[in-house]
DNA sequence: CATAATACATCGACAGGCTAGGCATTACAA
DNA sequence: TTGTAATGCCTAGCCTGTCGATGTATTATG
C-alpha cells in the first residue's frame, strides 16, 4: 500500500539521520532499504532523497565522501557529524510527541 | 512545545473528518479543541484549516449550515457526508500503517 | 469605551514531494 | 554481442499544503 505523500513530509530528514546512525549509506541505498523496511508503505523517490541529502550535507548534519568498492563501484556515502545525532535526538522526541499526539485525537485507536 | 509543520501535513484532513464523526462542529472550534487535546502539540491556525474545510466539502466529504446559537451567534457548523465517513475509515488505515512504519524505521523506539 | 476574544475568510510566500528527464556504469539475458 | 534492466548520481519545474499577515464583523469584558 502507498502512502500520501502528504504524510511523509517532515519525517524523511529524521529517517536518514537515523539510518545513518547506524552506519555509512549510500542514497540510493537508502532508497531500497526503506521501501524494503516498510514494505513500500515509504515508497522514496530519487527525486525528494537526493535534494534532502544535499540539505541536510549543508546543514552540517551529514557529511559525505565517495568511496570505491571492492567491485570498483564509486559511490557517496554519508555519516552523521556530532551535530547531526543531537538533532536526531531532538528529531526523534517531536516525532514521538507527534504519533501519540495524532493517536490521541483519534481516541486511542491507532497504535 | 510546538512541532514541525511539516509533520502535520496530510493529517489535517483525517483529523477534522474524525472529528466530524462525533459531532457537529465550527471550524474555529475545531482548532481550539485540537490545540487544548494535544497540548498545543498541534498548533492549528485558521489559515490552514480554512482552506481545508472548503476543499474537504467540495470534495463532499463534509456538508456546512450556517446554525445560531441560543446567544444569537452566527456559526458556520459541519458534519460528515456518507462519503466522509468511508474515506475516514481508508484515512484512519492508511494513518495506521504509515506510525507503524515509521516506528518500524526507528526500531520500535517511538510507540 | 477600548480591547480581547470569537468567527469567518483570503492572499502571497515558502518548502518539500513528485514526475520526468539526463548521464554513466555494470549485470544479465537473448 | 548487443540491448535492456538495474545501479547510482543529479537537477528542473510543477503542485500543494502550511504559514503569517491581513481583513471584516460581532460579542464579551474590564
Amino acid at each position: 500500500m502507498k502512502i500520501d505523500s502528504d504524510l511523509m513530509r517532515g519525517v524523511t530528514p529524521s529517517v536518514i539521520l537515523n539510518l545513518l546512525k547506524a552506519r555509512k549509506m549510500y542514497g540510493y541505498e537508502m532508497i531500497k532499504v526503506v521501501n524494503e523496511r516498510t514494505n513500500n508503505v515509504f515508497q522514496w523517490k530519487e527525486g525528494s532523497l537526493y535534494p534532502c541529502l544535499h540539505k541536510l550535507e549543508s546543514s552540517k548534519l551529514i557529511q559525505s565522501e565517495w568511496l570505491t568498492a571492492a567491485n570498483g563501484k564509486r559511490r557517496k556515502y554519508y555519516s552523521l557529524t556530532s551535530n547531526g545525532l543531537e538533532v536526531l535526538d531532538a528529531k526523534k522526541a517531536e516525532l514521538n510527541l507527534f504519533l501519540h499526539s495524532v493517536n490521541t485525537l483519534f481516541e486511542n485507536a491507532l497504535i
